[in-house]
DNA sequence: CGGATGGTTGAGTAGCCTCAAAGTATGTGG
DNA sequence: CCACATACTTTGAGGCTACTCAACCATCCG
């Protein structure tokens, strides 16, 4: 019965070589169910600033993010706007248990999405505990890294706040910090940043400069970022 | 079987008249468990400005909030702090898969707990489905509470915020808006409240004041709030 | 080449914070 | 039950951070 799994026998051709079947959501499913859930399955790819959910509007499915960057964002009547999470490869895409969105969810880098029907998948849920048991998980992180950056928006300073981006933008990256120096392109433009960080898009960029001239930061081309000591930049956040 | 349940036969005399069993994470558990759980539980009593977690403590027991009001806590090195969360009866108080806290918490009003060893409560979840479910459940509320206050914190001004607060506690005392007006005391100290805003205590004071002068609220003995018009109040959070 | 998009920099301003002091609840011991 | 100490709250004056408005620069693309 094991077996099944482990030599991919009913593993759906399209799952084999996916991520989410590893450390995401999938990962949880037997060769039967992946069957299942594939027959009802689209991949597809979107590309920057295509909006995937309207805030508020219906969503009748489940994505898993194959690769790329996806913002969640909240929008108020006179047009501020809050990025609320930002959410990567093998993450999750939707709201269990309500059909209406409480957010938006644009595409920040180019994403490969894997998209199934919510009553397929919760109908699994209810059978398969260990599903149930993954997206738990995911939440918990999702929460987790929501608090943190409660703490980020109401008590850091401009200058913390975009350490505590380019840190969190690092760790994800790199979770395993070798050396001390990290390389990597940013997610998002200087105006997400903004709308990250709860800041103006000028503050942003003078906070970047700030760092630059503090030797902190390395910038080329506008995206692309070398932070040459992480522990300096993560001490430029006041965290602990 | 089913009758056991209905008829509360199995139900441990200390779970009779809970209210975590009725919207709490007990709901999801037969006679048979509630016994089993009752075995190992602790109900306690603990007063305002007692300290329940310590973040980054070890924690060994989760807890149902039985009645009062709990702050959740992020602290900085240099004793900047931001609450992160809020939570009333029938909440359920821990982090699931996880023995260290990432944050504190504090008892805001006198609270009633029910204590439980957190690998009796893990064991039943993996028996248990419908338990898990109750928690996801549970923690996808939160998650949208602190996107929400992701938007209040990043975005707003500081009325704006105050009245976002204001909101929060009118609707959580009385979730049926029967009529306009509505009467609660606080269960925070402007200290309180500062360090859930991401403000300072002047500022949230002069912020009251100023609602009050509106006639958007009335003020009596620092923590007795009136809200005439919940409608007009709401508008002044520029919310949707 | 001209327009569009995204980013940087500068000058001035407003909102919130800091520091300070006075006012008002709350609770305790005499 | 009052007197007093303490904790909490309000109010004021002034300063600083981040915002607003505006101009300029760089890159990309038709």
């Amino acid at each position: 019965m094991e077996r099944k799994d482990i030599h991919n026998s009913d593993v759906p051709i399209v799952c084999r070589a996916c991520e989410a079947r590893h450390k995401g959501i999938c990962g949880a499913l037997s060769g039967d169910e992946l069957q299942r859930l594939s027959k009802h399955t689209s991949k597809r790819v979107a590309s920057r600033k295509s909006e995937l959910i309207h805030e508020e509007d219906e969503v009748h499915t489940y994505s898993n993010i194959l690769s790329g960057a996806v913002k969640l964002t909240k929008l108020m009547p006179d047009g501020r706007q809050q990025i609320v999470g930002l959410q990567f490869a093998p993450d999750f895409l939707g709201r269990p248990f309500m059909s209406e969105s409480n957010f938006g969810a644009e595409v920040a880098v180019d994403v490969r999405l894997c998209s199934f029907p919510k009553d397929v998948l919760e109908s699994m849920l209810v059978e398969n505990p260990g599903l149930e048991n993954r997206l738990l998980r995911q939440v918990l992180k999702e929460l987790d890294e929501a608090r943190q950056w409660m703490l980020v928006l109401g008590r850091m300073t401009a200058k913390e706040k975009v350490a505590s981006f380019l840190g969190l933008i690092s760790d994800h990256i790199d979770p395993e910090h070798e050396g001390d120096s990290v390389t990597f392109e940013l997610p998002l433009s200087r105006a997400e940043i903004a709308d990250y960080l709860g800041l103006t898009i000028e503050t942003v960029s003078r906070q970047f400069t700030a760092l630059r001239k503090e030797g902190l930061i390395e910038i080329e081309g506008n995206r692309h970022i070398v932070v040459p000591d992480r522990e300096a930049l993560k001490d430029a956040t006041g965290s602990p």
